[in-house]
DNA sequence: GGGGAATGATAAACCGGTTTCAAAACCCGC
DNA sequence: GCGGGTTTTGAAACCGGTTTATCATTCCCC
C-alpha cells in the first residue's frame, strides 16, 4: 500500500502539497494539482483513515446502533439514515450493542443514533458531550447533548380507539409490549383514556404483557381463551403480537374480525398481506430525520429539543372503523 | 477526554506501562496493574482508536457491505456475522456501497464480507491482498485473496422440480431474477434440466425476467394471462416475485394452487404466512460461516476455496409434491 | 524600480497510541 | 556484599496523515 510519502516522492513535492491536493485546498498550482492527482490514481493511493482521524480529530462518519434482528423495519430506518448521510458526504457505520460504546468513545465516529432497548441510559450520558452529540430513538432522555426523536404513539391510538368505540365495540382486551418501554406505555395510555372518556369498563384480566414477539401474542390469546367471556376486540401494542394472536384465534376456530377483531401497531410487512388494521410509523422518514438532526448538531447547530414524529392509522379488514 | 498521557501522569508511570496494562501484557507488576486499572476506570479513559490503528496496523474489526434494503433476510445474515465476530472478540462494522471501498482500503478494517450485486468485481480485486482478505456471498470470483461462499441453488430446485413433475404437472412458467446474477442462472438451469430429462416442452413465452421485487412478479402474471393457455404451475426465482404473482392471480379470480400452483425461493417471512412452497436458505448460518471464514483468513489460515451451502425445500400448500 | 499583496510550496510540530530495547530494580544463593 | 538472572519500567522511535508558520516567487500598480 502506498502512502502519502510515496506519492510525494513520486511527484517531487512535499507531503503537505499532496495533502493539500487530496483535500481540495486552494493553495496548490493547477499543474501541481494535476500531476499529484494523476499519481494518486496511478499509485492506487487511498489516505490512511487512522492517520487522518488521529490528527484531524474528525471522521465524517456517524454511527448507528441497533440490536434487535427480528424487526425488519430496522432496514427501512437504516435506509433513511444512509440516504441522508450519503447525500451529505457523511459515511455511515453500523454496530450492534457489544462494541458500540467503544466506537462512541474512541474518536472513530463523530456522533451516533441509537435504537436499542438494551443500551443503558448511563452509557449514553457518559458518551455524549460537546463534540459527541447523540440522537436516541423511541426513548426520552434529558441531557444537553442528547436529542430524543419519538413517535407520537398517543394520537393515532386515540384516533383508532375513538372510531372503534363509535362503531360499537365494548369488550376490549389489550396485549402490551415490555413494560419499561415508553412506546408501549403511551399506546396503553391512549387506549385507557378513550375507554375512560366513554365510561367503558376494562377488566385487568384482559390485560397482557408481551415482549413484542409473535409468540407472546399467540400465548396471550391462549390464556385469554381460558376466561369465560371472549372480548369483541383485541388491541395489540405491535403487529408481531397481533399476528401471533390472530393465528391462535384461527387455530381455535374463531374468525377475525367476525368473532374477534384485532388491531396492531407498526404496519410491518406482513400486516398488509394479513389485512391487519394497524398504525404506520414512517420509518424511512424517521431514519432520515435522525441523520439530519445528528449531522446538524455535529456541525454546531445546537438543537437538542426532543421531537415527535406523527404516525397514521391504517384501516384494514381485521378491524373496521365506524363508517 | 483523557488520553494515555493523562492516565500515565496520574499513576506516576510511563505511557508504555499504561499501554501494557491496557493490552494485558504480562510485564507489569501486580500493584502497578491494579493502580493503572483503577485510574482508567476513574478517569473514564477509552483508548483512541485512531492512534491504536495507526501504529498497530490492525483494527480487530471486520466490515460487512450490503445495499438492498428491501430484503429483510439480510438482518439474519447480519445476526450470524455479528454472533460469530462478537463471540471471538471482533467488532463488526457495516456499510453500504457508497463508502465501502474507502473503508476496505484505509486501514480501518481488517477484512470484509460483501453481499451486494452492485459492488463491482474490479473494486474487490483491487482491495483484496495479502493482508486484506475478502469473502463474497452469492457470487463466484477467482482471486487468491477472495473467498466465495455460495448457496447451492441447483440441488433443491432440482429436487423440487422432480417431485413436481412426478406429481403430474406438465405446463410450466418461470419468472427469473436479474439475468447477471449467478443465483438466478443456477435456479433456472436446474428447472430446465429436469424438464429436459423428462422430455417436457417449455415455451419461451412462458419465461419472464423480473428483478426480484414483488411488483415484477405481479406484472409478469398479468402479461402471462394475455396468453391463451394458463400454465399449471409457476416457478419463481424468489419469494417476493412469487407473492406478487399470487396476488395478481387472485386478483384475476384464479385460485392457488387449484388453478395455478406457485413456488418461490428464499423462505422469506411472508412465505410461511402465505403457505408458499419455497426453498429455505440458512441465512443466519451463512452469515456465521462467512464471518468465521473471514476471521480465520485474517488470522493467517489460507483457505480461499469457494464453498457451497446447502438449502432445503419447504413444501407448503401453494404447490404440493408427489406423495 | 520598489513596496505590498497574492500565490505556491515546504519544513516541522503534532495527534495518541504501540513497540523496541536498554536500564533499573529486585531477588537469590553463596 | 556481590554476581547473575528475572521482573518491571521507561525513553524514544514510529505509524501516516493535518496544520501552522514561514519562505520564495510572481504579480501589480504607482
Amino acid at each position: 500500500m502506498s502512502n502519502i510519502k510515496d506519492v510525494a516522492a513520486a511527484a517531487g513535492v512535499s507531503i503537505s502539497t499532496v495533502s493539500n491536493v487530496m483535500n481540495r485546498r486552494p493553495n496548490v498550482g493547477e499543474e501541481t494539482r494535476r500531476l499529484v492527482t494523476r499519481l494518486c490514481q496511478e499509485m492506487n493511493y487511498v489516505p490512511n483513515g487512522a492517520g487522518k482521524r488521529l490528527k484531524s480529530k474528525q471522521s465524517n462518519t456517524i454511527l448507528f446502533n441497533f440490536s434487535d434482528f427480528d424487526r425488519s423495519f430496522y432496514l427501512k430506518i437504516i435506509e433513511g439514515i444512509n440516504d441522508y448521510a450519503g447525500s451529505h458526504g457523511w459515511d455511515l457505520m453500523i454496530c450492534t450493542t457489544k462494541s458500540c460504546e467503544k466506537y462512541m468513545r474512541n474518536n472513530l465516529t463523530d456522533g451516533c443514533i441509537i435504537l436499542d432497548e438494551r443500551m443503558r441510559n448511563e452509557t449514553l450520558t457518559r458518551a455524549a458531550n460537546n463534540n459527541y452529540p447523540i440522537v436516541i430513538l423511541d426513548r426520552h432522555i434529558t441531557h444537553p447533548h442528547i436529542k430524543s426523536i419519538l413517535v407520537n404513539n398517543y394520537d393515532p391510538m386515540e384516533e383508532m380507539m375513538e372510531k372503534i368505540v363509535t362503531r360499537g365495540y365494548r369488550k376490549f382486551a389489550f396485549i402490551a409490549g415490555p413494560e419499561h418501554t415508553d412506546d408501549t406505555r403511551e399506546r396503553f395510555q391512549a387506549f385507557k383514556d378513550v375507554l375512560t372518556r366513554h365510561d367503558i369498563p376494562f377488566h385487568r384480566e384482559n390485560f397482557f404483557v408481551g415482549d413484542y414477539r409473535e409468540k407472546s401474542g399467540y400465548q396471550a390469546v391462549h390464556i385469554l381463551l381460558l376466561a369465560a367471556e371472549l372480548p369483541e376486540i383485541l388491541i395489540c401494542a405491535n403487529d408481531n403480537m397481533a399476528l401471533g394472536a390472530i393465528s391462535a384465534l384461527r387455530e381455535r376456530g374463531y374468525r377475525v374480525p367476525e368473532d374477534v377483531a384485532v388491531t396492531g401497531f407498526d404496519n410491518c410487512e406482513r400486516a398488509e398481506a394479513e389485512g391487519l388494521t394497524t398504525v404506520a410509523i414512517p420509518n424511512y422518514e424517521r431514519g432520515f430525520i435522525a441523520a439530519r438532526s445528528l449531522i446538524e448538531n455535529i456541525s454546531g447547530k445546537n438543537n437538542f429539543e426532543p421531537m415527535k414524529i406523527p404516525a397514521k392509522v391504517i384501516w384494514r379488514k381485521s378491524a373496521l372503523p365506524a363508517e
